[in-house]
DNA sequence: CTCGAAATGCGACTGGAGTCGCATTAGGAT
DNA sequence: ATCCTAATGCGACTCCAGTCGCATTTCGAG
C-alpha cells in the first residue's frame, strides 16, 4: 500500500537459482480448506455436480487459485484422494484367511451399497478415472489398500495356511475384484453373496498356490 | 390401407392417437452416420477429446440434430456402445474349462494392453461411466459379453466338468474381473500372468462349486 | 523491523458447450 | 401426384468453465 516497489533494474541473470523457494506457508491451510471443500462438495453433489466454482466459494480461495494450484476438478478429486488413501479401513483378523477375505469383501460391499458412505468413495473413484493426475492418485490409493490388506494374507502365510511366498495384495485383489467389477465397469448390482463368493473363491486359490510363485 | 380411412371431417377429441407416427425414415440414416463419426472420433482423439461438434462437423449432422437425439455426448457414447455390443468375441473351445478361461483372459488382456486395438474400447468404457444412458449401455454391453461367454461355462458343464447349476456368466466374471480391476479401477499395469492366474482361479473355483446352487 | 518474492485475491475477458425459434426437407399416406 | 407432418438444418443467443494481467497479502530472510 505504500509505495510500489516494481523490481526495478535488476535484471541480471538468474533463471535457475531458487526454483521453489519458500512453497510452505499459508499454502498449507489453504490447501487444507480446499481439500475439505472438495471432499464436502463432491460428498454433496456427487462428481458430475462437482465444480471448481462451487469448491472456490466453499473453502473461500479464489477460483483463480484453484486453477494455477490444481489445474481444475481434475486436481482436486486426485489431491483429496492422496489425503484419503492414510484413512486405514478395519482389517479383520479372525484367524482363518477365508473369513477374513469374507469380512473385507462384505465391509467394500457395505460401504459401496450404502448410499450415504459410498457416495464420497464412489465418485473420487469415479472423477479420478479421467485424468493422469487422477490416475495416479488412485493407484497409489489402492497401492496402500492392497498394502495394508494383505496382512491377512501374510498371516495366513505364517500359520500356515497358505504356502510360502503367497502373493497378499493378489490375494487381495482377486477376492475384491468381482466387487469392483461391478461396481465400476460393468454396473451390475451388488449383493452379500457375490461378495462372499468372490471371498471364497481368492480363498481357494491361494489355498491352492496360485498366487505363489512356486503355484504356476 | 384400404378400410383404416382418415377421418378427414372427424374433428373429435382423438389427441392420443398417433403420438409418434412415423420415427422411420432419413432417421435410420443419420444415426449410422451419427455413431460410425463417435466411434472414430472417440478412438482418435479419446474420450477427453470427444466434442458433439466434432462429432456433428465428421458425420454431416447439425449439431441442435445431435442435442435433440442424443441429449449430448453420453447419449452418443451410450448409442456407440450399443451399437457395437453385436459383434462377437473370438470364443475359445478347446474342451477344457481352464483353457478356454485363459484364451478368454489373454484375449482380454491383448485387445486392453495394445494402443490400436484397446483405444475405442477403454474410452467407450470410462465415457459410458458418467451417465445414466451410458451406463445402462454397458450393462447391456456386459451382459451380452457374459451370456456369450458363459457358454464356455456351459460346455463345461455338459462335460461334466463342473457341477450342474453352474452359473456360466459368474464364472466368467470371476475370470475378467481383476483384469477390468486393474484395467479401470486401480490403474495397475496389467501382465500375461495376471490374465493366467485370474484365469486358473476362477477355473478353480467353479470345479469346487462355489457358482453352483448348491456350492453355499 | 524491514524488505523481497511468492502466493493469493480480484475482476474482466474469452471460448465453447448447449439451447431456442424458425425455415426447410423428406418420408409416408391417401 | 399431392399433402401432411416429423425430422433435420440453420444461425443466433445464453451461460459457465477456464484464463489473464495486475493489485494485495503473507511468509521467510537478513
Amino acid at each position: 500500500m505504500s509505495d510500489r516497489a516494481p523490481q526495478p533494474g535488476h535484471a541480471q541473470p538468474e533463471p535457475p537459482r531458487t526454483p521453489t523457494p519458500r512453497p510452505g506457508g499459508r499454502s498449507a491451510r489453504v490447501r487444507a480448506d480446499v481439500v475439505a471443500a472438495t471432499l464436502a462438495e463432491v460428498t454433496a453433489r456427487g462428481y458430475d455436480g462437482l465444480t471448481v466454482d462451487a469448491v472456490a466459494a466453499r473453502s473461500g480461495v479464489h477460483k483463480a487459485t484453484l486453477y494455477r494450484r490444481w489445474g481444475g476438478v481434475d486436481g482436486l478429486v486426485a489431491d483429496a484422494l492422496t489425503a484419503s488413501a492414510d484413512q486405514a479401513w478395519p482389517l479383520p483378523d479372525t484367524g482363518d484367511l477365508g473369513q477374513d477375505l469374507r469380512r473385507i469383501t462384505r465391509e467394500v460391499f457395505a460401504v459401496f451399497t450404502d448410499p450415504e458412505l459410498g457416495s464420497t468413495p464412489t465418485a473420487l473413484i469415479t472423477a479420478a478415472q479421467r485424468s493422469d493426475a487422477g490416475a495416479a492418485a488412485l493407484r497409489a490409493f489402492f497401492a496402500a489398500r492392497h498394502q495394508q490388506a494383505a496382512a491377512v494374507a501374510e498371516r495366513a502365510v505364517t500359520r500356515g495356511e497358505l504356502p510360502p511366498g503367497t502373493d497378499g495384495a493378489e490375494v487381495v485383489r482377486a477376492a475384491t475384484a468381482p466387487l469392483y467389477y461391478r461396481l465400476f465397469v460393468t454396473g451390475e448390482p451388488l449383493d452379500a453373496r457375490a461378495a462372499e463368493r468372490a471371498a471364497d473363491a481368492a480363498a481357494l486359490a491361494a489355498r491352492a498356490g496360485l498366487f505363489a510363485p512356486t503355484g504356476d
